[in-house]
DNA sequence: CGGAGGTTTGACGTCCCTCAAGGTAGGTGG
DNA sequence: CCACCTACCTTGAGGGACGTCAAACCTCCG
């Protein structure tokens, strides 16, 4: 591995096989994540990557990054820092699996999701394509297809939000958030200008 | 917050609350974890931190990471690596709580921390003992602590491990693994004798 | 028209939670 | 030394959320 991607366009999964094949999907990539910064320092990566839609990158070759560590501090910080926005969703993904129920889990991926795609430019708050079929959906909330279409039942029925196939509407932000004990601070947006200013000093 | 702390003594944690105030905790530190450095350039944490036994720390200041981070590129690279070691674990840590039942979190849990627990010295690679209690266990593995009671009474008659309030005693170290689906690659400690020695054991 | 991938629904089983009660061990004060 | 308290561990009974298995349907596309 020589060189790390950025995401340009579509949308990729990171994500971990048990024994049987079956995926447990650790991260999201939406337009504008650096997918795989963290396999420059790591140089081997503890899981696979793969495309969830038609996707294009930008490549950053590992000896960029070098330079960039050897001469400028102040992105350097940056990189790391973005590095540590991955953990921090991390974090909030383990408390999705550990704490809630399964509609609070769906309803805390697409609340989490709404706020990245909308900070991406790609939900006006509301409404996202997401190219994620039920079964992807699953493999982020750790329980079965057949369970997720019955919990996105429940969620149209209460009047939260409406999945379909690629497309997502959320009816009732709040409602939605306040169902999966959302709290949008570890994401780090407010403020901060880090991500974009990364973008922009990388292309 | 103007310094991070690096754990000398004893047992540290890290958790989220749910609404009703239920920890799900999302890192055990064990001596010689750097255990808070992620908050350097985060600037505000997103969880909290605690103490799961008498603990002691080294305190280094972020003044001290500033100047080791504009004139130390290498030293800098290490720093970032821990914090993506840190980062490898929630991924493990996902895969435990969104893939295996709860016989298997267990395993996998006490799985890992035998690995740590060796590479700190505190293991001579099957006991170790740990400052946790059920309940402590129960918040790592997202279940009741009822249910952990009756997961550690299995895996003591399989005999596979024990795990008695402080001290755990893992019987078979390869069917624990296995039972957990435990792959201690992502800990990267590679290099160390201990763990390719315990690889081989396992396969 | 047929096939593949995805969605939807039903019936049934089981893993884990909830509630409740009792047991044990260490610690403190009389 | 005993009485008691608190924190933790243990076990039972019953219920519910989610998994498993199976079948049908839908839609896109070759």
């Amino acid at each position: 591995m020589s060189h790390s991607n950025l995401l340009v366009e579509g949308f990729m999964c990171r994500y971990l096989d048990d024994r049987e094949g079956h995926r447990q999907l650790v991260a999201i990539h939406v337009p504008g994540d650096f997918v795989d910064l963290h396999a420059y320092p790591l140089k081997i990566l503890d899981h696979d990557v793969a495309t969830l839609t038609a996707a294009t990158f930008a490549i950053v070759p590992h000896r960029t990054l070098d330079t960039i560590l050897e001469t400028m501090p102040a992105l350097s910080r940056k990189l790391w820092f973005s590095t540590l926005l991955d953990a921090a969703m991390h974090r909030a993904w383990l408390f999705r699996l550990g704490r809630l129920d399964a509609v609070g889990r769906v309803a805390h991926f697409l609340s989490e999701t709404n706020v990245r795609m909308q900070s991406a430019g790609l939900s006006d708050g509301r409404r996202f394509a997401l190219g994620l079929t039920q079964t992807d959906l699953s493999e982020v909330c750790g329980i079965t297809n057949v369970h997720t279409n019955r919990v996105l039942r429940q969620l149209r029925e209460d009047g939260l939000c409406v999945f379909r196939s690629a497309l997502v509407e959320i009816q009732d932000v709040p409602g939605l958030a306040r169902r999966g004990q959302f709290d949008p601070d570890y994401l780090y947006i407010d403020g901060d200008l880090a991500i974009s200013q990364q973008k922009r000093a990388l292309s």
